[in-house]
DNA sequence: TATTACCCTATAGATTTTATAGGATAAACA
DNA sequence: TGTTTATCCTATAAAATCTATAGGGTAATA
């Protein structure tokens, strides 16, 4: 499942690519068009914004925007802050490789031979994917 | 994340599919070749077995044992019952379908559309995929 | 200097996952 | 036929994770 964290992140990804002018857009606005909890949106913006995603203005007329063009910003890059590793087990994971205990042999390992598959599946469309590719 | 339950669903799964002679084996075997508590196991392979992968046989020399061939059991199929839908969001679940109650159009949802792409490249693999594949 | 709006961390609340408990049922075999 | 063996089945405890909120701090604007 998708959590809500990457659901409500990538809204307000998008919500922020699909404006005409660049000026910051407040969090309050942001959440009552995409219904989303104020305070939960505000703790995941500051996370995209960490990432180097978004930027932000303080006070008066403040608020996000994005720093890239969304054709520059790669859904692989949005996807690992929000949701975190593409794999589905740390032994195929690329940035954050861990071995199992519980498996003496990754190569005759067959959950390590699927999921190394459904990896490269996803690596492919996200890789392939810009926010640019989400609003158009 | 993969979930324990499929992991540990999955590796049971090679494990009897690994067996030369199709006799049915005690979960407590499995359960220590690949290093699962027994008693989760048993709801795991309980689970299988109410699905039609598995038959299994009470009493002595009972145990649990592959109803099909390896080469006839799609992972589609086994990811669906241990992992639930395919789809990282109901809106583009083919099986479990539900609607957003907060996206007000589907087909302007960026979120959608990524899902969507995800959602067919795991298909394309896991409908190619058997569990012979998975020990060869 | 008052107001606005983001900054930041801690933590509460809810949900899901993981695992266990404990007896019921059925088959094998002496 | 009774004992042993091994699965059947449901409920629930324990742990982990996800979701959301609280509440004050900081910086920019006018």
């Amino acid at each position: 499942m998708l959590s809500k964290k990457t659901k409500y992140g990538l809204k307000a990804l998008t919500f922020l690519a699909k404006q005409e002018e660049k000026k910051p857009i407040q969090i309050i606005e942001i959440a009552q068009a995409e219904n989303i909890s104020q305070k939960f949106l505000e703790t995941i913006l500051l996370s995209l914004r960490k990432s180097g995603f978004l930027g932000s203005k303080k006070g008066k007329g403040g608020g996000y925007y994005l720093i890239k063009d969304p054709k520059e910003i790669q859904m692989i890059a949005v996807m690992r802050v929000l949701e975190g590793p593409i794999a589905m087990v740390p032994c195929v994971s690329l940035n954050f490789y861990e071995t199992c205990d519980d498996c003496p042999d990754e190569n005759s390992c067959g959950v390590h031979k699927l999921m190394m598959q459904v990896r490269d599946a996803n690596l492919e469309v996200y890789k392939n994917t810009t926010l640019y590719d989400l609003i158009s």
